[in-house]
DNA sequence: TTCTTTAGTGAACAGTGTTTACTTTTTGAA
DNA sequence: TTCAAAAAGTAAACACTGTTCACTAAAGAA
């Protein structure tokens, strides 16, 4: 019974997919959205620019990809560290440095994945079908914890987890974005505290939990 | 005496360049810089496209002066602030607001600020002349706050202005970028905690500030 | 008034994303 | 195996973009 639940011109089509998504994402990752051009990815799997249009309905949609996949990355470490049984300050401060450290690692991906052109006006939309997208599940990991936190009494019992993610995550992007787009952000001003760039992804990640923390004593 | 400091054909030179920014800024702060083309813009003053480089040499000199002057416009209001003599607590809360309510009211302004095209892989620039530069002006207000909070006992003894002002730029930095680019941000997920966007960037800086502060009994 | 600098222009270059009409190849059924 | 239909791939064009170049018109200084 041969099982094909996968015709071989499906197969085909897939490979060649794969393969305009591989050529894309290498450029994509040295020069970003506008160092990537049709005609060029075209040119680099030797294709004719219109047949990138057999295949993606747009170079946003095309570039939508990477993004979805680069967060799938984040998610899939995210969740490994998560699911640890290390204690848990250590495993908080290890989500906040890897999460950090994946997107200063594709600064462009991360950067793109925040800036999908939108600023839009039309605050109904976007929040649609959030749960699902990778975003969303980074998010419910990152808010999981949190109550964990506050249920074992390490944060403050009046800490919403919700909203404490909220602001927890956007400190992350914050920093993320800081260290993608200043090439010199944590030894910026050298002259008294030149400081590696891991060892103040863990600063900033210890100065973020700190304000969850309860003070016993 | 007449004290010409600026000739005629200066001041006429000086009026068109006010228009073409005026211009720019308006299509601009609706459409971010992919809306802004020369040749629209030179449309909307009446002037042909080459016109514009009679004044500026490139599309990005022109895209930096006014995010040069939007970061003015945040540090008159951040010092402002500063330099308030309502309670320390207080006016660092309000400089942290007020920073991310200017940046997500232009939100195309101050994601171009800093998404200088750079992600540069040479750490030597763009540290040259940060001191000087308007960024650089509005991080010293922000060590400075650090220095008399600390000094004045209500943050922990042990903390590195310098320092703690990166980390605590990093995580006003993401919020501002957050609201701008993700719309719904505060309200995402409204099941349980719609909260206005105003409330939310309070409790994001009460977090924030809540990492430095020292802890009495 | 002449000479020189400046302001402004039309046309072109090289690049972009995308569409359309067309040809070739592959496929599934008669 | 033949043959119509569907899919893959293409060349050429459209409508844009930033930018430059050779050029004219105007203004300033001598």
């Amino acid at each position: 019974m041969t099982v094909s639940v996968s015709s071989p011109a499906e197969r085909r089509r897939n490979k060649v997919r794969a393969r305009i998504l591989s050529a894309a994402e290498r450029v994509f990752a040295r020069e970003g959205a506008n160092g990537l051009s049709i005609r060029r990815l075209a040119e680099t799997i030797d294709y004719s620019p219109a047949a990138i249009y057999k295949y993606f309905s747009s170079k946003d949609e095309l570039v939508d990809e990477l993004k979805e996949t680069f967060f799938e990355l984040i998610l899939e470490n995210v969740n490994r560290i998560a699911d640890t049984t290390t204690p848990f300050a250590d495993r908080a401060r290890d989500c906040v440095g890897t999460y950090v450290r994946i997107a200063t690692d594709k600064p462009y991906h991360y950067a793109a994945a925040f800036a999908g052109e939108s600023v839009s006006q039309t605050p109904v939309d976007g929040e649609a079908g959030f749960d699902e997208s990778k975003k969303g599940q980074a998010f419910m990991v990152l808010s999981g914890m949190i109550a964990e936190g506050v249920e074992i009494g390490t944060f403050r019992p009046e800490i919403d987890p919700v909203l404490a993610a909220k602001s927890i995550w956007a400190s992350m992007h914050g920093l993320a974005m800081m260290i993608a787009h200043i090439p010199t952000f944590p030894a910026f001003k050298p002259s008294q505290d030149a400081m590696s760039r891991e060892a103040f992804i863990e600063y900033h990640a210890d100065q973020v939990i700190r304000g969850l923390e309860a003070h016993h004593g």
